[in-house]
DNA sequence: GACCTGCTGCGGCGTG
């Protein structure tokens, strides 16, 4: 079969093919305009998951799940279908009532990247984009209302707004819908945001007594069969998943560098680290990821002075997330200046898909925290034909002694950064965890729902938004009680009718702007300085007046502080130390410790390590060996008993809360569970007898937690709906008492672990 | 010890 362009019917077979050689279906079955784009793009043929995903999204059926590595085309693979059936019922004509395609986003930086992008091909098939999120000016927005149609891209929360604000106008917007499509699904899954999304399209599907297919994208799927039926609730195997792994990519270069801390005063180890990215980066563009936002501003700080030192014109540039987005979009603005020599020190910020031109390698400060993040990291660079993908991982280990921990000795910061590199070159992500019954964000979804409505009866929200809807876990008698304890706080009131409306206290709430995000932020504090604000700090302890810091990559010193406004003003310093940020970090999973396990066990040296990343691994695994934990889990160290579990955070944090609950004093130190005052040989028995105990009610075990709050709306549940939460986010028992059962089975522990001499010594 | 994401309506002011 020949290719002819439309039109002109001059390029037979113009090599609109597909990679394995075989003439483009897809091509063929697009609309004109829509094949004169791709021919006026210049494109030689359609990538794979655009040909693979086409026949789904031109039938506008069924949902699909599309899978592609980044820079694959997965966006146009779903527009250029979607423009097509929207173009042809054009010219049938029929005039849309209402937007027809509505793409959630989770990022207003890719929202106005795709704008530009999508309005490129719009323009020429004669189809309307629309942006909306919360830096669209609001004339913009009355223009949607105005005359709905085409494309509208949108964030989570702005289309909460729109419910909130727009109720009785959802109906009207959103009539005429075809597509809902998701951009980036990976970062919604598992987490609060995830849940108000399906409950947001799942209520745009109610407005409209109608099903709209659902098409979703993403690069890192850690299950695809668990991103189905995250798409569809109760329905992920009708989903079909489309997963183009051929174009997954060009060469990648790779190295994980290990540095062994020297004794101060000799150097630190950020001040060789720094010497040596300084000696890698300069010439082009790079990004620097650094696992804190403490740490990027310590790193941009010492990256700038050897700029400055050595006269060379590469800018160090600091971006995180408590950075004003004036200052980020500068920084941003300079990567993408071809005339601009930029290394931006950052955090996540940098690691989706926002277009910061072409970048020439990456850096990783410190063992990676997800093997997800660590392949978006990745993919930000090499995408250019042609140019390899160059990641260098840059891990440091502490000198040890005959006084240190056990856990120190075992390098676990690089057998986790090997652990990560394995696993991303064997293609695994992580699968999301079970996120529980999401109550906080049922009760953002409730408020919402009685305000769109106006009010609703109990029956109907537990209908539209749990049996019918996303909260499918929750009974009815959870639901009740949960609307007891939002009754009990005002948020909710029942007229004489039995209609459910907001309290007072839940009126305020929800005609708050801080209501439509679903996560929780801390009350941060604005710095500002020369009467500029540059960022906001989350202070947790009282910060005075002549303290110093490093901030936006410049050093202060702090002036006055006003708590009531709860500003800080500061004055340019020669001195800083870089601000300490509160945080909760992410899990580490049991994929990744039990990996870390067989390393140690391993003899295989990767290819990809340096030479003090081998001394280091080495080192690893001699002290590994030498303390027994080959055939052993269980040590005795200064009166504690010490428990090496090698599973994730999960299910570590439900051991730590199992021996709690029957009184022991336990913590976590890094790898391994520390419980006071008891013998290796004790804790073994007690072990022993929780295995043939059956696994406790998780709920039950919650309740023991003294501090179970974590997401928004949490402190306005009740006891028994906060221990629900807590032990769905939290808790692991039934691969709690698989481990159990697991330990049971080694042999009691004898001796005290070997105390041998200092490690890493012959450095 | 660890990351990120998001936001309406309206009053006041200056300018054309």
């Amino acid at each position: 079969m020949t290719t002819s362009w439309p039109g002109s019917g001059s390029e037979p077979g113009s090599g609109f093919e597909p990679s394995d050689g075989s003439a483009s279906a897809a091509f063929h079955r697009f609309h004109p305009e829509v094949q004169r784009w791709i021919y006026d793009s210049g494109w030689e043929h359609l990538r794979d998951i655009q040909e693979l995903a086409a026949p789904g999204v031109l039938a506008g059926e069924r949902d699909l799940v599309l899978s592609a590595s980044t820079a694959s085309g997965k966006s146009e693979a779903a527009w250029l279908p979607i423009c097509s059936v929207l173009r042809r019922e054009l010219d049938a004509g029929r005039r849309p009532l209402g937007v027809q395609t509505v793409v959630v986003s989770p990022l207003k930086a890719l929202i106005n990247d795709q704008y530009q992008r999508l309005s490129d091909l719009c323009d020429r098939v004669g189809l309307p984009v629309h942006r909306w999120h919360g830096d669209v000016p609001g004339s913009r927005k009355a223009l949607v209302l105005r005359a709905p149609s085409g494309f509208l891209l949108i964030t989570p929360e702005s289309l909460e707004a729109l419910f909130v604000r727009q109720g009785t106008e959802i109906g009207r917007l959103f009539g005429d819908l075809r597509y809902v499509v998701i951009d980036e699904l990976h970062s919604f899954i598992g987490t609060a945001r995830g849940a108000q999304l399906q409950s947001l399209v799942h209520r745009i599907e109610l407005r409209i007594r109608r099903r709209v297919p659902r098409i979703a994208l993403s690069a890192t799927l850690g299950d695809l069969s668990a991103a189905a039926e995250f798409l569809r609730p109760g329905a992920g195997r009708e989903v079909e998943v489309v997963a183009a792994d051929s174009d997954a990519g060009g060469d990648v270069r790779l190295q994980v560098r290990g540095y062994l801390m020297a004794d101060p005063p000799a150097p630190t180890h950020a001040d060789r680290i720094a010497d040596d990215v300084f000696a890698t980066v300069h010439g082009g563009d790079n990004l620097v990821f650094a696992n804190s936002r403490a740490a990027v501003e310590e790193y941009a700080d010492l990256l700038a002075q050897r700029a400055a030192a050595a006269g060379n014109r590469t800018e160090f540039l600091a971006h995180h997330g408590s950075l004003a987005r004036e200052l980020r979009e500068d920084v941003e603005a300079r990567l993408r200046d071809p005339d601009r020599q930029v290394t931006a020190v950052c955090t996540s910020t940098l690691e989706l898909g926002i277009d910061v031109g072409s970048v020439d390698a990456i850096a990783q400060l410190g063992a990676p925290l997800t093997v997800t993040g660590l392949r978006q990291r990745l993919g930000r660079s090499g995408r250019r034909p042609g140019r390899p993908a160059v990641l260098r991982v840059y891990v440091w280990e502490s000198r040890t002694c005959e006084t240190s921990p056990p856990p120190d000795a075992l390098r676990g910061e690089l057998f986790q950064t090997v652990a990560m590199v394995e696993l991303l070159l064997a293609g695994w992500y992580e699968p999301p965890h079970a996120a529980g019954a999401q109550l906080s964000t049922l009760i953002q979804q409730i408020l919402s729902v009685t305000a769109e409505r106006g009010g609703e009866r109990a029956d109907r929200l537990h209908r539209d938004l749990c049996r019918n809807g996303p909260f499918t876990s929750v009974n009815r008698s959870v639901f009740a009680q949960l609307l007891r304890d939002l009754g009990r706080h005002d948020l909710l009131r029942q007229d004489a009718d039995g209609v459910l409306l907001p309290g007072g206290r839940g009126d305020r709430l929800v005609n708050h702007h801080s209501f439509y995000a679903a996560f929780r932020t801390s009350t941060d504090h604005r710095l500002v300085a020369g009467g500029r604000s540059i960022g906001t700090l989350p202070v947790q302890r009282p910060l005075l007046p002549g303290t110093l810091l490093i901030f936006g990559g410049r050093r202060w010193r702090v002036v006055n502080i006003d708590p009531e406004r709860r500003v800080i003003y500061l004055t340019p310093s020669d001195s800083g130390q870089p601000p300490s940020f509160a945080g909760n970090g992410g899990e580490t999973a049991d994929e990744v410790r039990m990996l870390m396990r067989d390393l140690y066990l391993s003899a295989e040296v990767p290819r990809y390590l340096d030479p003090v990343a081998r001394q280091l691994l080495a080192e690893g695994r001699k002290q590994f060996h030498r303390h027994g934990h080959a055939t052993q889990q269980l040590f005795d160290w200064r009166g504690e008993a010490l428990l090496f579990p090698w599973r994730g955070d999960r299910i570590m944090n439900t051991l730590l809360v199992v021996l709690a609950s029957h009184g022991w004093t336990v913590g976590q130190d890094g790898l391994c569970l520390t419980v006071h005052d008891l013998r290796a040989v004790d804790l073994w028995e007690v072990l022993a007898d929780l295995a043939r105990t059956p696994p406790p009610d998780p709920v039950d075990l919650a309740r023991t937690v003294r501090v179970q709050t974590r997401e928004k709306h949490d402190h306005y549940l009740g006891d028994d709906n906060l221990a629900l939460a807590y032990a769905g986010r939290s808790l692991d028992v039934p691969g709690t008492w698989d481990l159990l059962a697991d330990l049971a089975r080694l042999p009691p522990p004898v001796d005290p672990p070997s105390r041998g001499g200092s490690v890493g010594e012959d450095t």
